[in-house]
DNA sequence: TTGTATGCGTTATCAA
DNA sequence: TTGATAACGCATACAA
């Protein structure tokens, strides 16, 4: 089972110093003579010595990993999140797991655990729904685990939360509406119980009462952030006596649901319904027409995490909390036809 | 830095035996009374005693981690095979890593070596197109790390490799196409080079030369299993003098491009142009007309390979290499007009 | 069938 | 500023 690869008595030797002095080196220490370091340093390079992350882990029972924990089906998203961490990993000797979990399960609390005392990885990355629940933060800090909660809003201290603005960007998109004169709007919004949604629930009807417009309860849907329920709820919307003439959906996936539904009902869009979606999947600008949306800076908020979770002497990285979404303007929203 | 766990030791003194039976019964040696199994495995449930994976990898330097490593950018393939392993992975103690890498870079192989080396992981699944690369394999086998490589056809022995039949199922789909009397089928085939276009290329021309057609060469595109590719081939099929009555693509994105370019040129679908996709992804049941397509069993096949490297005495899993694509029938599909 | 002694490659303690 | 020695928690060779 030897590896044949050098390792910390070798180069303790070779320099003629103890081990710890080895240690001392690799890990930086300050108490350390400037000769002493630059022989080992030597060394280190001749023979090629890469330390064993095994048995670093058993020493400080911590691996060098960073986990991402996750309830969340949606594939865009959850590749989106690996990349923005890779992106930060790479170059490092971190590596990445994906551990999904069940919110819905009694266990979700002791399957973490379990996960935590298992991999003891290095770090983790909880994304929504998951990053709403305290208890599994309140797991982190009684592990020691570091950790960074992802979400539309700041979810705790700023050194364990990176979030998007998502009520104020959802504010803008329908004073982007409002502002091309629609002002029967129908919202197709997530589902009930979860931050995301509420937020951006709360972003449209800022909207609304900036422009003196009153929320019209019968043309609220709530959809589960799948297609199917928004081609659902866009079905509702349209078949309305009188329907509206644009329709905001809390993602992208049910907003091209509802467009489907509307053109199954002969309507042409965006001639005769306008249609603003949220995230800026790659979707978006695959449909046709082209979906203007907000784009949702998940790939940075993860890398952020990341750089949170493996640089804390980064000061100015950790202050850093929130990223800001934009509104994307394509081809999916005009005036209203009576306007 | 103690975890206050209970060790081996712990269980040892406990059930007053040494901690190497301890050892032999958490690992199932047969060489072991039964007796004395019972008394100690009495001991490992009443104090909850888990065995530390940081320790066991540090002892036979090979970690409890299934590792994907890739180059494909598509993000619902990648969360299928994540998906896939998963499921097989759920209650064992073995996580799931992921490791892109860059196929096109020179150090991919010394990349590759850095990552077995760091993470020692039990496992690796190879996913297409890096799967396709003898040298990577040969990197596997170097380190004694277990591998399986995924794609398209049989890659190396069974016990390495889990396959789709995809000429197969394509030969198939384009048959129904003719079935249904479409003689000018135009094909927008994966980029050159690899080895699942080629593939599905030849499924292609199987079927033609079944029904004694001749392949135009004219009604042959080359996309990069794109949105955006599948759009530029589709636009070009159609706009020949004579365009193709049906159009199979190598993937659904190209296939859902096509679909998208047709309409730009004022065609409708299905009754001016027959489509069929390849992968059967969410995307093909959400457009409208909702797609014909081949469904790829990517789940399944990453579930097989998670359990070959998991489970090698399963003789039954480790010499099954294949499992079958099917032609899934949707709206897509209409015979052509002037039939 | 069981136990002893040792190895795996690092970090931590505490003394020098 | 350095080093000897002991963890860390398990597995293995070899002996009994």
């Amino acid at each position: 089972m030897k590896t044949g690869k050098p390792t910390i008595n070798d180069v303790a030797r070779l320099a003629e110093v103890s081990k710890k002095t080895v240690s001392r080196v690799i890990n930086n220490s300050p108490l350390l003579s400037e000769k002493t370091r630059e022989r080992v340093q030597a060394v280190i390079e001749e023979i090629g010595f890469v330390p064993s992350l095994q048995a670093r882990a058993l020493a400080l029972s911590r691996n060098w990993i960073i986990a991402v924990i996750h309830d969340n089906p949606n594939a865009q998203f959850l590749v989106n999140v690996q990349h923005g961490i890779l992106q930060e990993l790479a170059d490092t000797e971190y590596g990445l797991m994906v551990q999904p979990v069940d919110r819905t399960s009694a266990n979700l609390h002791e399957n973490i655990r379990a996960f935590l005392e298992r991999h003891r990885p290095y770090g983790l990355v909880l994304l929504p729904p998951i990053s709403e629940d305290d208890g599994v933060a309140a797991i982190c800090e009684e592990f020691g685990c570091n950790y960074i909660r992802m979400g539309s809003v700041k979810l705790g201290p700023a050194e364990h939360t990176i979030s998007s603005n998502d009520r104020e960007a959802v504010r803008e998109a329908v004073s982007y509406l409002i502002s091309k004169g629609h002002t029967r709007i129908g919202l197709i919004e997530g589902p009930k119980g979860f931050t995301s949604p509420r937020e951006r629930r709360a972003g449209f009807e800022e909207a609304l009462t900036a422009a003196r417009l009153d929320l019209d309860p019968d043309l609220v849907r709530t959809g589960h952030y799948t297609f199917e329920s928004g081609v659902e709820a866009g079905q509702s919307l349209v078949d309305l006596p009188q329907p509206p003439t644009a329709i905001f959906a809390s993602n992208d996936e049910m907003a091209i649901g509802a467009i489907i539904a509307a053109r199954r009902s002969g309507m042409l869009i965006p001639e005769d319904l306008s249609v603003v979606g949220f995230d800026d999947t790659p979707l978006s600008s695959h449909v046709w027409p082209t979906l203007t949306t907000v784009r949702w800076p998940i790939v940075d908020m993860a890398s952020m995490a990341a750089r949170k979770l493996i640089h804390p002497e980064d000061k100015q990285a950790m202050k850093k909390w929130l990223l800001r979404s934009e509104l994307i303007e394509r081809d999916s929203v005009i005036p209203p036809r009576k306007f």
